[in-house]
DNA sequence: AATTGTTTTCATTTTATTTTGAAAGTTTAG
DNA sequence: CTAAACTTTCAAAATAAAATGAAAACAATT
């Protein structure tokens, strides 16, 4: 396939992916391009390569730079800003999972917490409404555990051979 | 808290969880009502309590049906249909898990696929573009084997207490 | 301190997604 | 067979989310 096409055809498909996970299209495309881009690109050049407004492309950039998935660099001697995204896949992976924690699962459990006990003559209901809050209680520190397992896993490289045992 | 209340933070705490990973949110809430009630329910008791449409009522089960999240359960001499939800939590997840893999990664791994070779005349931009394909293959794969590996986690007492190693 | 290049903001518009509800379809039972 | 009970469908409406672009803000340069 040719190159151009296979651009194109990447940012699709990681538009998509993304927005199938709760991130905007634009943004994932952003990132897609950046991705993809051996040089940093201006907010110019992603307008462009991406047909989006300036006002999109900035929002999603600096989206992207909270994420801490791009970074801003810039070049000597130019006034305007570029953008890199950061290369290491298993990176990129490891700030998801950080941030997505930060924002949702730990108010999760929060929010959580505060439903653990209810008052009601219902003992029934009661019962099986608590019981359901446990049970997603202990599901999520459950995959909280498995999750700071992973991040640490390619520091412990025997984490990965265990992994391989189950297949 | 009083039980009703805190059922009804329930269902639009589960609601919002749900949209910001791609989960609609009447299916959440439907599924959280299904989650938290001790007794099986018709679409007439979804609708009424979560004040929603027939249409929306009975898409949504049948998605969960179709995501084998909810189960169909008759109640002999009634006519109608009775719905109620798995209520192991570990097992939901396990579910969702095993159902957005077949859905999206099996499809994204696909694509990656077609795109890892492609034929261009400036070298560099050809070798980035594989480079990033390459590795969100990799990353892709690894992940695959965790989550394969933490499917099997709970039929294997060990690993649980492996994981606990890295908190 | 005025000009120019650049970034950010945000009210409005556009697009995408979700919900509705009436009609069509299906099943059950007399 | 057919009426009643119930489920499913789907075009249209409502809502939510994202994108636009012009104007404001900011920053560097002269």
């Amino acid at each position: 396939m040719e190159l151009e096409q296979a651009k194109n055809q990447f940012i699709n498909l990681w538009g998509n992916f993304g927005s199938q996970w709760g991130i905007n299209r634009s943004m994932a495309q952003v990132h897609a391009i950046l991705m993809t881009s051996p040089n940093r690109l201006s907010t110019e050049e992603i307008m462009e390569k991406l047909q989006i407004s300036r006002g999109n492309a900035n929002t999603n950039v600096r989206e992207l730079i909270n994420w801490n998935l791009v970074y801003k660099e810039n070049i000597l001697g130019e006034r305007r800003e570029f953008f890199r995204a950061e290369k290491d896949m298993w990176e990129v992976a490891k700030r998801i999972v950080r941030e997505r924690k930060r924002r949702e699962i730990e108010p999760l459990i929060q929010h959580l917490n505060e439903l653990k006990t209810v008052e009601s003559d219902n003992l029934e209901e009661k019962q099986e409404f608590e019981n359901t809050i446990e049970s997603i209680d202990r599901l999520v520190n459950k995959l909280d555990s498995m999750s700071n397992a992973l991040m640490k896993a390619d520091e412990h490289a025997f984490f990965g051979k265990i992994l391989n045992l189950f297949k």
